[in-house]
DNA sequence: TATAGAATTTATAATGATTCTAAAGTAAGA
DNA sequence: TCTTACTTTAGAATCATTATAAATTCTATA
């Protein structure tokens, strides 16, 4: 955890930004909560709980400012609100979602399953592809009664 | 052109809506659009130019109707606003988008290249499919300098 | 250490997309 | 024609997000 905020730190500076306290806390609250799928509102109150007098708009200008830093990428599942999603370190693309259409709940896949796809819409449509966003809609193994896949949530091979 | 619209009067009229004038007009519009990905404030601009006594909210109420019987996909390029993207008859899936981050521009991808990507999800993960989402972020053949890809929107084979 | 200047935060107002509400209009059946 | 349910309109309300102005903090330098 640390170093990783020691990492982000680095990350700031080499763009002259600073990691105030304030933006340490949120960047705490993101790093505590890797699994979910926050809203800015959501992150909010989690900051909140430890630094009472942080305010809203500050929280929105740092969620911007990670997002242009790739230190988290920016979702939108449809529900009205952007969602903030930690990246895992050494990630290069945006990893995909899997949404239960029954549930609500939202799955992660770390890995890259598009490469291949790509490479059709790289040669066929000449389009350079620099990100990605992948969104399944579906019923979850929860839902459906299947077993729990083996690996829900794989540690790092993207 | 009559005959869709006469197709979607029937879709509507199996879940007891009625095609209103309202509708109907605005419905005109996506078809005369279908390329585009129109916000719904673009839809009741547009809309108005024929039937300028409609209102907004009938737009927005208009639009996600036709969402709900899968006759438009809503989408969102994380611009701040929803479009509506008429999906191409017969179409199950929800076809795939090539935005530039150049020039903005938004292509389409009628084509299902995930078959074997949702096979794996499928299996891998125990997630019954239902529809996606793909987006790709890049540089679009216009702003690359590359040539126009042969097909950009091949006719009917999702 | 004092001080100027830049960056940052706070609190609040403003914006803009979308949804809600109440009243009026419309269509279909008894 | 009367009744009922559905639909639309106009405008108000809501909610997420962004902008603003004043206050605060940090940094570099004298």
């Amino acid at each position: 955890m640390e170093q990783r905020i020691e990492r982000i730190k680095k990350q700031l500076h080499s763009q002259s930004y600073k990691l105030t306290p304030q933006r340490e806390a949120t960047v705490r609250v993101l790093l505590e909560h890797e699994e979910d799928h926050l809203s800015a509102e959501d992150v909010y109150m989690l900051v909140k709980e430890k630094s009472p007098e942080i305010g809203l708009a500050t929280v929105y200008r740092t969620l911007e400012l990670l997002t242009e830093l790739k230190v988290v990428d920016k979702i939108n599942f449809g529900d009205g609100v952007s969602r903030y999603d930690l990246r895992k370190e050494g990630a290069t693309h945006f990893h995909h979602h899997l949404v239960c259409i029954d549930c609500g709940s939202v799955d992660e896949i770390q890995e890259d399953l598009l490469g291949e796809v790509e490479a059709v819409v790289e040669q066929r449509w000449n389009f350079i592809v620099k990100d990605h966003r992948l969104t399944f809609h579906g019923i979850c193994h929860r839902c459906s009664g299947k077993e729990k896949p083996e690996k829900e949530n794989p540690e790092n091979n993207g």
